[in-house]
DNA sequence: CGGATGCCTTGACCGAGATCAAGTGGATGA
DNA sequence: TCATCCACTTGATCTCGGTCAAGGCATCCG
């Protein structure tokens, strides 16, 4: 196998995603009984975490690194219906079977939980479920917004939201902040950008050409990326660019 | 005010989405304390129920009808997001602000509670949490599901997916099941259809004249809908035709 | 060193779906 | 009975993004 186990290395109140995950809530009792059933998993950059279709055997949360959520069509055609970042939770509680992919696209760590004990633990542990409740409402409202961009937005529009969406969960993880210019590598390939976007590889290069041409962005190599103006970008992405940082 | 604001002159247990609805689990007990906080609204086909950014006072379950979640860009490109059948719920415990229209499609009537009282109840009556949280979770798969939909299908595909998805909910309200041919009434005009789509109505138009040319449909006017083979439009759908039909 | 390999860029061309425009048919109402 | 309106259909043309193809540029490895 080429991931590794750790038994807890860390305790809970060291984490560095403890106030953003789905034990934001929790109470110190809480805290003691996830620990109880947690363990560290990694994996390594490409590797599948879970199959479409097979079953769950845990659940859990994004420690670090970043994975994504795809679906795939017979012929091959695919679509990223998710992107899972650190603090994210990973799995279902109440169902058996995945429904998608869970790829890991950098290197990760996850915080896993065996699945049936934590539902377990869920039952009676209403702040686990009110964080969890809150945190489904909020990537439904992203599959939302998303719906938006692939529905009715151009691909320099795609682009522009996808960076800018990345820019701002980038400045919200970090301690940078949004006044002046951002900087952050992408954790994506350009076809895995134009798997989200629902593009083709070659027209996500074109157009990331294009915002780097008109000095929208501004590109070293081809990851390293500095936004000089976020309005700008905002306006490129057909956003409301009157504020409104909802991460 | 063109709306009617009922007193409860029905009982819970009599109501049609009693067993589905966000009290689906609830106690007698609890569906008392609902009882005490609920009251049917009616609104007209075309009324906007709700408007993106407004302070939401209220949450509820639909009773009968259809409606729409919708957002709409600044040059008036607009996406639907969602689609509200009876049972589903709508609004968003512990969120002060709509981020979508709410539109009605059709005449409906809600089951509503005053979103205070109703988050106070939530927070002791783990049921309805619980439940709430499952929809939010299944709407989530659905939402997930249209973003492949949106990012990688045809037109023709795209047209084949509603009208299976509309079929099969349809089938799942009404005694008829799914065997043998289905027949339905579109709810949607071609262009409410097109901003579910992505499209625009001329092509859902030619899509659907297609579609009939091709046998794979049947229309009588412009809303009634027979589908001879289910099969066959899921095959045109681009889904799996090997069934899992999970509503 | 030289050949692979992976990731990305760029060009030429094509086609699905958008856009613009005209027309149909049924319902409504004066 | 006729005008109006609305939802829809159909046609002609255009364009954005897809497809196919070639090449660039690191990195890895023999």
């Amino acid at each position: 196998m080429n991931f590794q186990i750790h038994t807890d290395h860390s305790k809970c109140g060291d984490c560095p995603i403890r106030h953003r995950a789905v034990c934001a809530h929790c109470d110190q009792d809480e805290l003691e009984a996830l620990e109880e059933i947690k363990y560290y998993r990694s994996f390594e950059a490409g590797q599948t975490i879970i199959w479409s279709g097979d079953q769950m055997s845990f659940v859990g949360s994004m420690v670090s690194g970043i994975a994504s959520l795809t679906q795939t069509m017979e012929d091959g055609r695919t679509q990223m219906v998710g992107l899972l970042l650190p603090s994210d939770f990973v799995g279902r509680p109440g169902r058996d079977f995945a429904p998608y992919d869970v790829v890991a696209t950098t290197d990760i760590v996850m915080c896993c939980f065996r699945k049936k004990p934590f539902e377990e633990l869920m039952a009676h542990t209403p702040h686990i479920a009110q964080r969890l409740l809150q945190m489904t409402l909020d990537e439904l409202d992203a599959a939302r917004e998303w719906m938006l961009v692939l529905g009715r937005k151009t691909a320099r529009e795609k682009i522009a939201s996808l960076l800018s969406i990345i820019a701002r969960r980038d400045a919200s993880l970090t301690k940078g902040g949004m006044s002046g210019p951002m900087v952050f590598d992408l954790p994506l390939t350009r076809e895995a950008m134009a798997d989200y976007l629902g593009l083709t590889l070659e027209t996500v290069s074109r157009q990331m050409s294009a915002l780097k041409r008109d000095g929208v962005i501004l590109l070293e190599g081809k990851r390293h990326v500095t936004i000089p103006d976020m309005g700008r970008l905002m306006e490129e992405a057909g956003d409301d660019t009157d504020g409104g940082f909802l991460v």
